[in-house]
DNA sequence: ACAAAATTAGAACAAATGTTCTAATTTTAC
DNA sequence: GTAAAATTAGAACATTTGTTCTAATTTTGT
């Protein structure tokens, strides 16, 4: 591992447990350890750590929706390894959900970028909320239920892990059983459950 | 209003427009303005200021669900005005949502205070939804099943305005409403549609 | 009216922060 | 093997921060 992959793992790993706010780049530096004129000659801002860092959970993001689209679902619990890896992505990358409004007032580029993001998702769940009607596993949703429902998926996607770290503080197997109910249950009412094709 | 209501109301509309890590307690004076002396001299601590606003909060909450209580339902739409009250204030005190898991880490007693309420709040709800159900407003529930959306409740009021900072970034009459249709649409699914008493 | 208390301004301080600079060391290319 | 480039350590700097201190001014109670 190179010092600059080094320096992003590190920083990853001490946003998550001491948050944006109590972290700097001599907290980083000393921690793997390295001096902070080192780390600041790999990134000159701090600034870039984060951008480096949403850029990596952008990629993983489009790799795992692009084996999204290939899965044939013939039932609701077939999305259940789905959330389970979208689990692990949000919750290795947490400081970035934590701290979302901060960081995107902060650095505008991840902002713009998170937003175009969202547009491709939400094109991506219209498709698949259809595929899954059309495969007889959930109802027929108006347009305005439809977007309706990917607007949860959004938030409880995006904000489970943050209302988890104030009231329940479910960790490990329970964390992700409990994330991946959650948004199951987003979904769970419109389930069709007359047997037709 | 004396200087430590001014000092609450500007630090909380500081912190709503620039975030908690932009607001320093000198801007906060200067913005009044008063010697940053002077504030301390209110606040001893940064943290006081926080706590001070957290408990205005937690008070008009206290309130509201107090006034909640005695509403007869015999609608889903008869919840609308509660919602939106509870938007207005979400949105007063945005600052504790959208920083809420630093500040709570940063201020362990502004957690155990927060996951009291939600411990209060969720009994409530509780007794809410059955008086839906008996109501006939909203059809049985399994326990599981109330539970989640209690959960979603949760997520949704308490995030929504995370998510619209990121998102659409809707203001005004449009952003209540987005939230109001948001918060219903939990509940939306389990609306009984026989016409029994 | 006047003493005591409350409030205020503004200087002062120590600590921390992001970043830059300089000089040394290590790695790479040929 | 050696010159150039890349990497590293650590000192240095300017700025900002929360907070304290001191002295002045204003308010309050009687």
């Amino acid at each position: 591992m190179t010092t600059k992959e080094k320096i992003l793992d590190t920083a990853r790993i001490l946003f998550n447990e001491q948050g944006i706010r109590s972290t700097t780049t001599r907290h980083i530096a000393a921690s793997m350890p390295i001096s902070p004129g080192n780390l600041h000659y790999h990134f000159r801002h701090t600034e870039d750590i984060v951008i480096a860092l949403f850029e990596q959970l952008k990629k993983k993001y489009d790799k795992m929706m692009e084996e999204v689209q290939e899965l044939s679902l013939t039932q609701l619990d077939d999305l259940v390894p789905v959330f389970d890896i979208l689990y692990d992505q949000i919750n290795n990358y947490r400081f970035l959900f934590i701290h979302f409004v901060e960081i995107s007032s902060w650095i505008p580029e991840i902002k713009k970028d998170y937003q175009q993001l969202l547009l491709r998702r939400e094109e991506q769940f219209k498709n698949w909320l259809d595929a899954l009607t059309k495969q007889g596993v959930i109802v027929n949703l108006a347009d305005k239920t439809r977007e309706g429902i990917i607007k949860k998926l959004f938030i409880v996607g995006d904000f489970w892990i943050s209302h988890n770290a104030l009231y329940k503080q479910y960790t490990g197997d329970e964390a992700r059983q409990d994330f991946v109910s959650t948004l199951r249950s987003v979904l769970s009412p419109y389930v069709n459950t007359t047997k037709a094709k």
